[in-house]
DNA sequence: CGCAGGCGTGAAGAAGGCGTGAAGACGCCC
DNA sequence: GGGCGTCTTCACGCCTTCTTCACGCCTGCG
């Protein structure tokens, strides 16, 4: 059983390899959100601990991260109490939060209750690949015949909005609300600024499309197959 | 979404239905961890919170019992902080334990935590097969022996309205609120013309159907047999 | 046998959405 | 403060889609 801890204080760390590693749990540690992304990637744990006071990138983005590719069980280890923290973190995929100091035997308890749920395996590709396509998700890295395709923030949320759906018929309200945010939903025109960058990064044509298509009054629709 | 109280306090359980109500969710509450069993099986709850201080029951004994019948998301509510207490819970089978006081903010978002993974079982969508044709409603795409078809937004509403009601006589007023809305009824002009480019389009022929009947005066009729 | 209504067929006008290209506004880093 | 990358907005021409109409056929009825 893989446990992946996230954590920037080397103490830390230290004691929950000890505590987990005498549990039974092969433990890997990281230090920062970024490695943490790239080892959940990698290593493929089955249950990720997550500080959330790291100080390279925000806990929440770090929850995001992961779970645009991995539906991993993650518990977040935190310092910080307040409601807005805890709903935040939940809301952006955790699990379970968890407030320091924390005794050991709840934490294992909550990690036993994370991984009972989580029964099944998940099949979710860290990397879709389309073709001469590929899309990291761990690194928010986009690669085109092995070339790095330079995309804008808001380019590469529309593009894994679109491929981690593939086939799938997105609407104009659901795209916008994702990529870019709430409160956002009719502005279409956004949507087709950025369909068109992505499709002349991405070397797609509008009129014969191979990866996005154009469903005319309803939204657009990731038709690559996934091939790797 | 319906959720189970179960708590031996009556202003516990009066503040917990307000604020779960004002968010939609549908509220059953009891008082004693007997009824919380009897409950959790007739009503079907799909989340439950739990209170460990109930007076005729221990709450690892509830969760047991309710575990033995059913995977529904248990929330332990609890005023005592003791570890042991935790993790007898967590290992009966909860999901989830908060200590109160806790705040309502919090609790809901633990909440939906848990339901997001119950859920997180793909809400499996059927996909009504028809011989060579296959109507995929959760991406709305409509294959025909395995090309896919474009319709437009009209005429897949139209095609979902009936593939989806089988050897169903839908009639012309029916088959218009459905597809085009509360203020249509009469229009049947557009039927016919929409039935026509479907039937162009799935390769169907007026003068002798295989998929759409029309009922003259009535209305129309799928008669494709499902296969799938 | 003639008629009327409903249906299938074909087509065309109109409205709105889309792709395209570009330019201004904004924020950020140096 | 300046420069750059990114986001937002606009105008234009084209194309899809919706809506409407006309015509011929069939069916049922008187």
């Amino acid at each position: 059983m893989k446990v992946l801890v996230v954590d920037d204080e080397p103490q830390i760390r230290r004691a929950l390899r000890t505590s987990l590693e005498a549990h039974g749990y092969e433990v890997a540690t990281v230090g920062t959100g970024d490695e943490g992304v790239v080892a959940a990637a990698g290593a493929r744990p089955e249950l990720i601990l997550l500080d959330l006071g790291l100080p390279d990138m925000d806990g929440t983005e770090v929850i995001r991260r992961i779970r645009a590719f991995s539906e991993v069980p993650i518990i977040v280890l935190s310092v910080r109490e307040s409601q807005a923290d805890k709903v935040a973190a939940l809301d952006a995929g955790a699990d379970d939060y968890v407030t320091k100091p924390f005794g050991i035997e709840e934490l294992l308890a909550r990690s036993r209750a994370a991984l009972r749920r989580r029964g099944g395996e998940e099949p979710t590709t860290p990397t879709p690949t389309f073709g001469a396509l590929q899309v990291d998700l761990a690194k928010q890295l986009v690669t085109l015949d092995g070339e790095p395709v330079h995309l804008t923030p808001t380019e590469y949320g529309l593009l894994e909005a679109l491929a981690t759906n593939p086939g799938k018929l997105l609407t104009h309200q659901w795209l916008l609300r994702r990529v870019w945010g709430q409160g956002y939903g009719t502005e279409t025109t956004y949507l087709r600024t950025y369909i068109r960058t992505l499709r002349k990064k991405l070397g797609d044509d509008a009129s014969a499309p191979a990866l996005i298509v154009t469903e005319p009054g309803v939204g657009y629709r990731w038709i690559a197959e996934p091939s790797g």
